[in-house]
This record gives C-alpha cells, structure tokens and sequence, in this order.
DNA sequence: ATATATACATAATTTTGTTATGTATATATT
DNA sequence: AATATATACATAACAAAATTATGTATATAT
C-alpha cells in the first residue's frame, strides 16, 4: 500500500491563478519550480496535473498563453484574463476560508477564543 | 454555472481521524452535524463521501466500529484503533504541514519576515 | 556518450468526490 | 391523519482531479 503522495487536491487551479495573480505571467515549468522553492520542496506539482490544469483554464477563458523561444527551447506563457483576474480573487479568497475552516477542526483552541 | 461545492479533496479521511482523536468515539451523522457546528456551516460533508470513507477506514484497520440502538434508530459508533491513533497523528501533521505551505503561496508576505 | 535539466503534452488508471436513490424510525407541522 | 423534516445508515452512477507512465525535443553538465 503506497503513500499518499501529494495531497494536492482541487487546490491546484487557485495556486496558479494565485501565482499568475502575484506575477504578471509564468510558463508551466516556472511555475512547478516557483511552488518548490516556495514550498522547500514539499510540494511537486506534477506534469500530468499542471497541463491539463492549465489548458482548462485557457478553455474557461481565466487564462490565455503566448508562446516563446527561449535558449532554443519553446515556453508557453500564461497570463490571467480580466475574467480570470476576477475569478482568481474571488477563488483565492474562498480557498483561504476553506483552509481557515480546516483550521478549526484541527485546531479545536482556535475556536471562541 | 455551478458553485465549486466542496473543495473537500483529500482531508476528508484526515478529518475524520482529527475528530475522532479529539473524541474517542462519534458516528457518521454526528461527524457531519459536528463538522457543520465548527465551520458555522460552511463544510457539509455528503453521505457520499462519508460512509464510503468510514467504510475504508475502517477496512483499513484505522478504526472499528459498534452499532448501538439509541432512541429506536440505529448508530453505528467508530472509534481509533491503536493504528489509527498513530496513523492520525503524522496525517494531521502532514495536512498542517500541507495547508502551512498553500499558506505560503496564498499569501507571499508570509516568506522570510 | 550519457545523464540531467528544461519544456511541453497526453493516455491510462486511480482516488475521491457529487448526485441520486433507497431504507427506516422519530418528531414536528398542517 | 397525513406530510414534512430530522435522524441514521448505505450504495450505485457519475464526474473531477489527481497519479503514473510515456512520449517528444533541446541544452547543458559529467
């Protein structure tokens, strides 16, 4: 019986909308080694979630990409659309209630205090 | 278009195991009318996703069960095995651990200060 | 020459939810 | 008395969203 590897669930699509939120645009890989450093290397965002994740969001319209050669090599650029700058707030903010909701539960200290 | 719903992916066994840590005992209804208390109803866990998730916890050996009649209608109490007692603890910290580094992304002012 | 890093993509599978449905009893409402 | 709501459990059909594996391709380090 495996270990339960990454735990990132449904919390994808906000963190990137949050990183493109914070930065103006960034390319997939950018964004797989942006979350490492940010998280020590705790989480590694994988390949077979990060682009499909990114497609639905530029097939929702929250995203749109350019493409560019860089050193020899092609890198898609994600930046928001105004719809998505919109819709990454409200899903930023809705993640963090969730999370604070978390919270509660396994902090039961943190309640009427 | 719909409401993202749950936004539950993954915690919901490591809240059950929190809850029952804190608890010693409780059954499937009283996990959800307790969960709905604490996030001032917020989280509505389904049926769906409940009983199918004790049922595993418990195939798991995480948690045993005994069904009581009380006021005519059955409950079905869970309760921690010693494996699940020790299972809970590196769950619950690694979903803090986990939420401790969406904090981070979520909320980049929280790096090095 | 080979391995590793960079960069994207997709298919098969698994996990884990939602939604719908079913059974059953107790209590409150009309 | 009939009906709705709350309590209590369960499962099946379906969908969403991951993991794992695989593929292509270039640049750089060993």
């Amino acid at each position: 019986m495996k270990e339960p590897k990454s735990m990132l669930k449904g919390s994808l699509s906000v963190i990137i909308l949050k990183l493109l939120q914070d930065r103006q645009r960034m390319y997939g890989y950018e964004i797989t080694q942006k979350v490492k450093e940010i998280t020590a290397g705790d989480i590694a965002i994988t390949e077979g979630a990060l682009y499909p994740t990114l497609h639905k969001l530029e097939a929702d319209e929250l995203l749109e990409s350019t493409t560019e050669i860089v050193e020899g090599r092609a890198r898609k650029y994600y930046f928001l659309t105004q719809k998505g700058n919109q819709h990454s707030v409200s899903a930023v903010t809705e993640l963090q209630n969730f999370l604070n909701n978390i919270q509660l539960i396994l902090n039961p200290s943190l309640i009427r205090n």
